[in-house]
DNA sequence: GCAGTTTAGTTGTCTATACAACTTGTGTCA
DNA sequence: TGACACAAGTTGTATAGACAACTAAACTGC
């Protein structure tokens, strides 16, 4: 019956996170130094070091060399959240995934395929579209440009088997990634593909992988409100 | 011209993140271990731990006690998403925030709001509805419930110079919190609120903040799609 | 062939110490 | 009064070592 001991640092950061949480260290107060903490706690400096340094790592202290630690001011509420493969996010929730395809060509970059590619107007560049659907219910356009730098044999991929994600992280490996959600509403193919009327609302997350040296793919992904939302938790 | 030397750990990162963007190693591929890494730096085992466990907290590799360290699967992209104080928000901006108060009231809770709360239905709840304005142009509606065992003097707040979120911070402070966003229309009152279109899609949050043993508030906040996003960034 | 044991290797935690880098308040001197 | 130096306190980094907890493969005995 007995719970498992915690690791010392672990105590010692749910002693102060204790503290903060139940307000009698409010934003701004200090916290206890590091010395001060290991004595009470018997324990070495670094065991408290470790344990303050994850507290500033999640946020909820900031730390000053030479001058202290202190609660932080919580007015960000800060999370993680993470951006996961369709076929994954599907496979996890026990349906079934399907893809249907709707365009895979070769194109010549247009000027905001350019910009957004790092790319020259006119370059050659991979387009495709593709409907991802969950159980038989579309719930994700994607409409994607890749930089045949990156993945030379893009077009090439059964899109039905594999999703562009992941043949492109296998073959372009990821070093760096931006992201913007807003709300908008469908084009009038958009909505057609997702079998959803013009008149409502979408997510709308456009994406832009780095590889290397190379942009090597910016991708529109759009959900409809209906059937897909983001979701997050802090815990203080 | 030199760059300052950084430390050791972070030269250590460095090593593994360079070797991971650039396609060296793979998605699954073993990392070297500790002792390893230890001999080919010239240093002691305890660096390259911190370095390796920086490198699981920020998701880029996998370690199994007893087993080793491994290249994550990048198939989720992970990035810190903050949402903070609208007007911090704006006056980063450099831009005028101002508040248009349409509803400050005590109300009985209705189902859905007790069940939010986590009150019974027909409990004391105070209700404030406002409308946040960048440089007189109204970019957020914000309909919120509070919980008046975690701010009892809620409502003689002036909203017009304390945002709702400050005052719960400072009184009320914050354990746990969740948020979902999804695309909506608004709601007729919200569009003249707003002064947009009922047409005119929008990014709805909303947020529940648990304080203690309490569920502190629950908020509704609406943001005209033409006038905001979320963004993010991951770095691999 | 199989089950159990051993062993080498790996990560997890913690210590006690050391020095560097920085902040802040105090004291000194002109 | 003001500029400067100093000292105390704090965090940042790094070390060398120790033991615990766990994994996976090799080995042993049946």
């Amino acid at each position: 019956m007995e719970a498992a001991a915690l690791p010392i640092y672990e105590q010692i950061k749910a002693f102060v996170k204790g503290h903060i949480s139940s307000g009698q260290w409010k934003s701004g107060d200090p916290v206890p130094s590091e010395s001060a903490l290991g004595q009470r706690f018997g324990v070495a400096r670094m065991t408290v070091n470790r344990a303050l340094r994850e507290l500033m790592a999640e946020g909820l202290v900031t730390r000053v060399q030479g001058s202290g630690t202190r609660v932080a001011e919580l007015h960000r509420i800060s999370s993680r959240l993470t951006i996961r493969d369709i076929h994954e996010e599907v496979a996890e929730r026990g349906h079934l995934h399907t893809t249907r395809v709707l365009l895979v060509a070769q194109e010549r970059a247009r000027a905001d395929v350019a910009r957004a590619l790092d790319l020259r107007i006119g370059a050659k560049v991979f387009h495709t579209v593709l409907t991802h659907l969950e159980n038989g219910v579309p719930i994700q356009h994607e409409d994607r440009y890749v930089n045949p730098a990156a993945a030379p044999d893009y077009l090439a991929v059964d899109f039905t088997q594999t999703s562009p994600t992941h043949h492109l992280l296998a073959h372009a490996p990821l070093t760096e990634a931006s992201y913007n959600i807003e709300a908008c509403l469908p084009s009038a193919s958009e909505a057609k593909a997702l079998g959803i009327k013009r008149t409502e609302p979408c997510l709308a997350m456009t994406r832009r992988t780095v590889s290397g040296a190379n942009v090597a793919s910016f991708a529109r992904l759009l959900y409809p409100a209906a059937r897909y939302s983001f979701a997050g938790q802090f815990q203080a």
